[in-house]
DNA sequence: GCAGCCCTACCTACCGGTAGGTAGGGCGGA
DNA sequence: TCCGCCCTACCTACCGGTAGGTAGGGCTGC
């Protein structure tokens, strides 16, 4: 998977002083994200650690055992995230402006995460020990309830709550996990701070046209 | 990859007389969709249609020419389909909703490749001998001007062009390549006729609210 | 001493791909 | 008619290489 090219992303940041522990779920990130779970060696981990394969086995039972810690640190830190910003005392629009910039926000922060969830997605989670749709479910069911009271009450212009949770799911991640191919049509980098400006200004703008009635 | 449980995905429909190079090119569909690339053995595929793998490198090169040319005629498809619903005589909102339409219409009739293009967009075409962005690249810009338009023409409400597109392209593509996932959120099969007929709507409405003023 | 960490050396299973051979159909010439 | 030839399609056996994982030795710091 030609681990010199992306090397560097890993050490940048690294105060030097991390764990070895905490340095292998690093590169797993990166080396998972990159290229996939089969896609991803040992071999290709321990190397951007600077180990041989069979003592990163030492910190993890199996290769399986660490894509399933890495995915955990993953749901942990976006949850916190997420609830964090639909905790505010907040209503209407402007709560839904802020969870699409905490989502955003995340997202913009943690790139190979997005890539390693959509991967998860697509696969259907046959990697991981648990559900993430059964994780994400209450999230998901509390904010359709959110959405048809809104509705209900004028706020919002009718619209299917689910379908409308999913679209604000694609519209987010797609961006950021397609930036290899969105590279190509926008002749930008996608995760310049330019381009996601201009990606989050447009993200608000549109959903607000579309659910604010004029 | 538990080649039983999609065996009959693909022998279903086949009518009986297709040469084996087209059953290789079927299977490989469904295994390279179902498990990525390197995450789909030649042995997989080979299985699926009934024969041994030195057999089916009998009728392909190599694994990547195989891979390349199942995306070529993906391609192809999904191309004809898209230019046949641009170049139907309408404009404004009718027009867009004709080609939100056959895509929609598209990637419900062929699951796989979505799945297949989106791990493409992910990997950015690594696996690929041609540049993904570079052939969609026309089709991208004559959008961005045709919505551009429309939009100083005060059909559509201002929004950034580009953007737009990427909005639309996730809503659409996500829905179908996440599905294994979104099974889980929506309590139903997304892909059953019901699923499509409810996600077909929002979207149509969505992009309506979202563009044509009130 | 000993616990924690990393190493080399090794295992089995499987990868993509090749070598070499066989079965059988189509065809041209005696 | 039928024999010799070439072709396609498929097979088994095998290649070098790499995957994940294990065994066991040595060094270092408490």
């Amino acid at each position: 998977m030609s681990s010199h090219a992306i090397t560097e992303a890993v050490s940048v940041g690294a105060g030097a002083e991390r764990s070895t522990r905490d340095q292998i779920l690093d590169a797993s990130v990166v080396c998972f994200a990159y290229a996939g779970y089969s896609g991803t060696s040992l071999n290709d981990i321990a190397a951007e650690v600077g180990i041989r394969r069979p003592s990163l086995l030492h910190h993890f039972a199996s290769k399986e055992v660490l894509y399933g810690e890495v995915f955990e640190r993953l749901l942990g830190d976006w949850f916190a995230r997420l609830v964090g910003a639909i905790d505010v005392p907040a209503s209407g629009w402007k709560k839904v402006e802020g969870v699409l910039r905490a989502g955003f926000g995340f997202f913009a922060d943690n790139p190979n995460y997005v890539i390693l969830m959509r991967r998860e997605a697509i696969d259907g989670g046959v990697h991981l020990g648990i559900d993430l749709a059964a994780v994400l479910r209450p999230l998901f069911d509390e904010a359709a309830d959110y959405f048809r009271r809104e509705m209900d009450a004028g706020t919002f212009r009718q619209q299917n709550a689910e379908q409308l949770l999913l679209t604000g799911y694609g519209a987010l991640l797609s961006y950021f996990s397609d930036a290899p191919f969105l590279e190509g049509l926008l002749d930008e980098n996608p995760l310049s701070s330019g381009a996601l400006d201009r990606r989050s200004a447009h993200i608000i703008e549109f959903f607000q046209a579309a659910l604010v009635p004029a």
